[in-house]
DNA sequence: TATTGTTATACTCTATAACTATA
DNA sequence: TATAGTTATAGAGTATAACAATA
């Protein structure tokens, strides 16, 4: 069969052909990394989803709500949900433009771009603890890849 | 600054330096092959959760819940109920062994290994689909990288 | 009529702590 | 005392549908 086995602390689980699932595959890698971003930000109460958020809207400030919850896959419920919590943090602006007075417009405040300048160094420095265990090529090769995968087919991406 | 731009539909997006994180491009990976999944079994009330804590159990007959729920890094409490779920639906049996009273075993009811059997060719199928934008060597690239990522350091994984 | 965002609802997942029953 | 699992609670994420305001 040459199954593959993990093994944990003593304990020898069978993962069968999971293991040759990219979904099954994908979602252990995560949970790694995402232990890595708690551990670097223990201290600071930062969450990925919200420092993401900011992070593009520091990026891309008037950007309208809907497309940032269509980049990262967010319903615009959850959303609504996430901004307003960042509102009352005081880190994001809300703004109805003239122009389409359905729509909202986002922006840090100062105190939201002091946060993300704040932290910015130390969300670059988890990149590296991400890649523990990996070398700098295989890394790189890594990203490539999620990039295709990721953006590949649903939408189109084009380095500048 | 060579800063990566993400278009979807019409709509341009400065991601910067989030696209060179590992955390943040396989979230956004992920997002797309959980996608597929949901696609694939849309008719059949399947979730990724529950058919792959099916499978491992189908895999390992007899593995205590503590060793199943540290193998996907699900939460002692969070399993109780996953599993409450399962057997609930005649697809898991729960025994406590004589040997450790306070543990226990899980191994699947008739109707849980034709369920996983019913829905094994389609579940293989969906990794293809995962791979779509991608050559067999890419994603077995992939696939590889991953593996690195998800166990090495935290673990150890061999092939038999 | 279609689109942008909000509200409401329900369920899943994550995280924590207190608890039980065994060891 | 420590371990395996459960119960309880709170918050975050996901999904859907109905809705208001605007286009």
């Amino acid at each position: 069969m040459n199954a593959p086995i993990l093994t944990i602390v003593e304990e020898r689980v069978d993962l069968g052909e999971l293991t040759r699932s990219l979904g099954f595959m994908l979602r252990l890698a995560q949970v790694r990394t995402y232990d890595q971003f708690f551990r670097a930000f223990a201290d600071a109460d930062v969450r990925p989803g919200e420092f993401t958020v900011m992070w593009i809207v520091a990026a891309n400030p008037g950007i309208r709500q809907g497309a940032l919850a269509r980049t990262l896959s967010i319903k615009p419920a959850h959303m609504t949900k996430l901004i307003e919590r960042l509102v009352r943090g005081g880190f994001v602006r809300r703004e109805v433009p003239p122009e389409d007075r359905r729509s909202v417009q986002l922006s840090l405040t100062d105190a939201g771009r002091a946060h993300v300048d704040h932290h910015r160094k130390r969300f670059l420095r988890v990149h590296a603890a991400e890649q523990a265990g990996l070398t700098g090529a295989e890394a790189d090769q890594l990203l490539k890849l999620l990039h295709k995968l990721a953006f590949e087919g649903l939408s189109h991406a084009a380095e500048h």
